[in-house]
RNA sequence: GCGACCGUAGUCUAGCCUGGUAGGACGCUGGCCUUCCAAGCCAGAGGCCCGGGUUCAAAUCCCGGCGGUCGCACCA
């Protein structure tokens, strides 16, 4: 895994301008980095990308909301209460524990639902398993950033650490813009944070992060997927949570049950795609089940894609939950609001039923008061069957019998009609970490062949597209290239110029920002017009006429 | 959060042990040279992570903080 390797990517990536640490002037800040100029525009293609598959092409709508909530909001989500570690420390040797995991494996007591104070009593029984020595009190820390919304009384307020609660919250605004039917899913790309204990290894464990998450809505009760079969043959590398591996098709992995249903793959599929989009090798690319323990508070089954780099191996890059029913019942319980889908049936119900009719005008004449208890009565449906053996009921209130006849109730035969059945949606969530696949993106681009390094990304997805370079610093070269640069920019092309040093100097610059192709102005150019269009991965030339410039690279870009 | 190691220009690094205020290389800026794949010439700018202590004097020794790497723990 060559750890021990100094990590060339990310010193390449501040050295020239994609990241830089935040901060450093006040010595810096652990878990912050800041993207510069190229970085920024990477990190707007690799989501615009993301938009180009999530939302034209599988037609998902993105949503963008604030990163500040109020507190309810994560009681609600349960993040309040299972967002923390509970952590002891050893009172002599200071190494710190899990209160749960240390519970479970030295009392084999399991800690599901247990508060901390009954977990402090066990961990009184416990010795450190280092020194023997007594362990302190459960600590806990929780991983949210906390503040305040608004001055005097402020309301309590959280920073998110994950987009997808905004999307839950409106849900019922989301499933009528959808036309309430299901499946629908809604995207949203954004910061999170999460005020980790040790942020560590750059770009992979950040305090403030952009997450681009699919909120996919859908009926429990469809095994299938509509747009699963487009994508059914796609190969996937498995792991499941016995360690078994697989490399079989999406559709092989369904019937093997290896996941919950068509969507769950579905989502697996668009994840593998995406990330081979923007130029991650497939080969790379692997899919590994949670075992039970890892799982989070409101998954059912999740299942982590992992990128393979060269500094840290294998790491997780974006996660595919099923959340089930959990967040929208939650919200539903805290919120008091009805968080439901109608399921309409193929034909509707048609129910007949006898009720008792009240007469409410003699009811209402007679008992007065009591009418109202008396209708609520009448809803017993053994009333019905004493009423057709007796031609009356009787009733009983606040101790005082009632009988009611006919002329306060009728038997009458009601139809209904039932269009369908609310149900609860379930949600699968891919989730996907930004600044780690690009991380794992400059980590898979990055080669050195003969001492030039080069940084082969995608032409669409390197930051900058062309270099315009006049082979030598001579103002005719000069005003030539200019103007090309210039032209390029206009259409929306973004360019460099640069007439300092060798041309092989230049070069090899641009091959280490990934820059996939450099105009050359020569003094052939001056004869007939022509330049040199040289690619980055070969080193190969072509010459083209200057008129032809601007639509050559747009064509190498594939963009029309 | 614990432990180990570490922190000198944009980057890599010499100097630290044996205190006397920094030297190189690449990069950067300006100039020269240069007719296709970085490292030819000249000139220039730029640095001891922060704070405190010891000392006549601290990059150097001591303490604390911040940051980094690795291990443990954690990572929804």
């Amino acid at each position: 895994m060559g750890r021990e390797e100094k990590d060339n990517v990310l010193e390449l990536a501040i050295r020239r301008g994609f990241i830089y640490p935040s901060y450093e002037i006040y010595g810096g800040v652990s878990g912050f980095f800041d993207y510069g100029p190229l970085g920024a525009i990477l990190k707007n293609k690799i989501e615009n990308k993301w938009r180009e598959i999530f939302c034209i092409r599988e037609g998902f709508y993105e949503i963008s909301s604030p990163t500040i909530a109020p507190e309810e909001v994560f009681i609600a989500s349960g993040h309040v209460e299972n967002f923390i570690d509970p952590l002891v420390f050893c009172t002599n040797c200071k190494e710190s524990y899990r209160a749960d995991h240390l519970i479970e494996e030295i009392l084999k007591i399991d800690t599901k639902g247990m508060t901390f104070e009954e977990m402090n009593k066990y961990i009184e029984k416990i010795q450190c398993k280092k020194c023997g020595g007594k362990l302190s009190k459960i600590n806990t820390f929780n991983l949210m950033f906390k503040t305040y919304i608004g001055p005097l009384n402020a309301r309590k307020g959280y920073l998110r650490p994950e987009t997808a609660q905004n999307i839950f919250i409106m849900f019922n605004r989301l499933y009528e813009f959808c036309r309430k039917k299901l499946p629908f899913g809604i995207v949203q790309i954004g910061k999170s944070y999460r005020n980790e204990i040790s942020p560590r290894q750059g770009l992979i464990r950040l305090r403030e992060f952009t997450q681009a998450e699919l909120e996919l809505f859908i009926n429990p009760r469809e095994r299938k997927f509509e747009r699963f079969k487009r994508y059914e043959n796609e190969p996937l590398y498995l792991i499941d949570n016995n360690g078994n591996e697989y490399k079989i098709s999406a559709r092989e992995a369904v019937e093997k049950g290896l996941f919950i249903n068509e969507a769950f793959a579905y989502c697996i599929v668009l994840t593998k795609i995406f990330l081979k989009e923007i130029g991650i090798d497939e080969n790379r690319i692997r899919f590994r089940q949670h075992s039970k323990e890892e799982l989070a508070h409101y998954a059912k089954d999740a299942w982590d894609c992992e990128v393979y780099t060269r500094r840290y191996g294998w790491i997780e890059v974006a996660g595919i939950a099923y959340r089930g029913d959990y967040d929208l019942k939650m919200h539903e319980k805290y919120s008091g609001k009805e968080m439901k889908a109608l399921i309409l049936y193929d034909k509707p119900k048609i129910i007949k039923r006898e009720v008792l009719e009240p007469k409410l005008s003699e009811i209402g004449k007679t008992f007065k008061k009591r009418a109202k208890i008396i209708l609520e009565k009448l809803k017993e449906e053994k009333l019905i069957e004493e009423f057709k053996r007796n031609k009356k009921v009787e009733i009983e209130i606040n101790g005082e019998k009632i009988i009611l006849d006919e002329k306060f109730i009728e038997l009458k035969v009601v139809e209904e009609r039932i269009v369908g059945e609310k149900i609860t949606p379930h949600v699968v969530e891919p989730s996907f970490g930004i600044d780690r696949i690009i991380y794992c993106l400059l980590d898979n681009s990055y080669k050195e062949i003969n001492g030039r390094i080069v940084l082969s990304l995608k032409p669409e997805i390197a930051p900058i597209s062309v270099a315009v370079f006049p082979l030598v610093d001579k103002e005719e070269l000069n005003n030539i290239a200019l103007k090309i640069y210039e032209e390029l920019r206009n259409n929306k092309i973004y360019a460099i110029y640069d007439e300092k040093d060798s041309i092989g100097k230049r070069y090899y610059k641009a091959d280490e920002i990934g820059i996939p192709f450099a105009i050359t102005v020569d003094f052939d150019t001056l004869k007939d017009n022509t330049v040199t269009i040289r690619f980055r991965d070969t080193k190969e030339q072509i010459r083209i006429s200057i008129n032809e410039v601007v639509n050559k690279i747009k064509e190498l870009l594939n963009i029309s």
